[in-house]
Parts: C-alpha cells; sequence; structure tokens
DNA sequence: TTATGTGCAAAACATTTGCAGGAGT
DNA sequence: ACTCCTGCAAATGTTTTGCACATAA
C-alpha cells in the first residue's frame, strides 16, 4: 500500500514562486529559470520545468497554454483571460468580466463534462504599433 | 526589384488540403502526415509542415493553437469555438455563437489592436467519460 | 533515517531549415 | 527556362526523464 507523497518546501520552490509572483508578464519556463537563476544559480532547468508543472497540478500557479510555441505562467490564479500580441509574443492580462454561465451553455450543446473555457485575444501591443521605433519587432 | 513569388499548384498541396477538409477531428501535422502518406508515400513530414503553414498563412485553411503540445489544422475557416477533452487531447467543434463584440470591448480596455479571440473550453469526452471502458485513456 | 528533490546530461518530441535534385508554369 | 517546391536529413527549440547525490522532515 502506498501513502500519499509529501511535497517537501525547498529553496528552489520558494523562490521559484518568490520570482513568479515578483512579474505580471507571464513568463516561460526559460524566463522563469533566468530569474531565479540570478538567485540560485546552480539550479537545473528540469528543476523549474518539475516544480511549476508540480505547482500547476497543485492549484498554486496557473500554465497557461496560449498560442505560440512555449508554455507560460502566471501566479494569479483567479479566472481571468489574456490578450497576445501577435508581433512579439507578449501575454497580457485582459479586465474582462469572466462569463460565468457560458460553461453551462457550451455543456447544455456538447457531449462533453465541461471543466472550464479560456478566451485568448489577439493583436498587437502598443510598443509593437508604435510607428516610430517600429523595426518590427520578431 | 522583387516580384510577387507564385503560389504553385502541386500534388502535394491538393492531397494536404483533400485529407484536411475529409475530417472535423482538427488533426496534428503528424496526422495529416499520415493521412497523406496513404496517398503519397514518399512525401516528406517537412513539406507537411512548410504547406500547412502556407495554407494558413493564406486563410485556405486554420492554424489552431489550442492547449497540447502540438498546433491542429482545420479546413473549416468560418470562425467558431473549440473544446478539448483533457483525458485524451482529441479537439471537437462547439456549436457556440460567436460573440460578435467580444473584440470592440476587449480593444477599449486594452492598449492593443485587436485583431481576433478564441475561445477554448475543456473538459471530458463522452468517451473517456464512459465507466464501462475507463482504463483511462493517456 | 528515508523518501523526496536536485543537478546534470541525455533523450524525447515538435517544428524548422539547408540543400541538391524535381516539377509546375 | 526559370522559379518554386520537394524529399531528405540535420538542426533547433522546448520539455521530459534517468540517475547518482543531496536534503527536508
Amino acid at each position: 500500500m502506498q501513502l500519499t507523497p509529501q511535497i517537501r518546501l525547498t529553496t528552489q520552490r520558494q523562490i521559484i514562486l518568490e520570482e513568479l509572483e515578483k512579474v505580471t508578464s507571464h513568463p516561460t519556463a526559460n524566463e522563469v529559470y533566468d530569474m531565479v537563476r540570478k538567485r540560485l544559480p546552480r539550479i537545473g532547468l528540469g528543476t523549474v520545468y518539475r516544480n511549476l508543472e508540480l505547482m500547476a497540478d497543485a492549484g498554486i500557479i496557473l500554465k497557461l497554454e496560449v498560442g505560440g510555441t512555449q508554455k507560460r505562467f502566471d501566479a494569479v490564479t483567479t479566472p481571468h483571460y489574456h490578450i497576445r500580441c501577435i508581433s512579439c509574443g507578449k501575454v497580457d492580462d485582459i479586465e474582462l468580466p469572466v462569463i460565468e454561465d457560458i460553461n453551462k451553455t457550451a455543456a447544455a450543446i456538447s457531449h462533453y463534462q465541461v471543466l472550464g473555457h479560456h478566451i485568448e485575444f489577439s493583436g498587437v501591443c502598443s510598443s509593437c504599433n508604435c510607428p516610430e521605433q517600429n523595426t518590427l519587432v520578431n
């Protein structure tokens, strides 16, 4: 018989979470790695991936499966929507009220047990839009 | 001086599009490759990727940046939303009317030039939900 | 003390790309 | 003919994993 595994509070986990809480930029795993490495130079990228995954599973943080090639992470777990810049790839929160009843509507018309939804807007951010500095980022 | 490059109608392109139009399952590039290979055994995976990308850029097909590790493709280009099974990864269309004015609302409250939006529901599909066959797929 | 976690490096995937030969127009 | 396109294979980028050592509880 198997007991529930313990989840230990390690330095690495504390610092990963602290660094993620410092920013609102929805960093990729690699960006979190860079941030954390300034405080823990010997941390491995694998550890960062493992712990971001672990915290996302535990509901402490959010794993964002937005467009683009990399997953992004968010320390804010209250439901909210996102907007992504198709030019530079930046992801921002968008302060649109969450549509409460849409999950029920979806459940009624589909054969799924509906668990949630996410809205991702796409557009061009103000930096990329700016005619002056525009040598077209990315 | 550079002329507009021509886009040629090749056998590969025709068959990729035909195969994609045959299904409603939003296949990944690799799944399209498998489908196409039955008719064109010597086609390369790179060709499939290149042409799916090309057709998506041209607006002939849709590239879906949904959750999961792979991009998916859809021959239906009229706006519609999707639902993804968190157990088996399947992606289905969901027949929810498209919210027309939400882009304007988003533009009003953000600093982005808003170009579009997509809603992705997540849930458990009827196959994965079925108590009988459930040895937990994936 | 011992199960869990880490660093490191290799492996596993998904996707892109360089290039020489092939094919559409 | 002259581009553009393809197949192939190698390269790239992201994420996962195996393993010996380290460490929290």
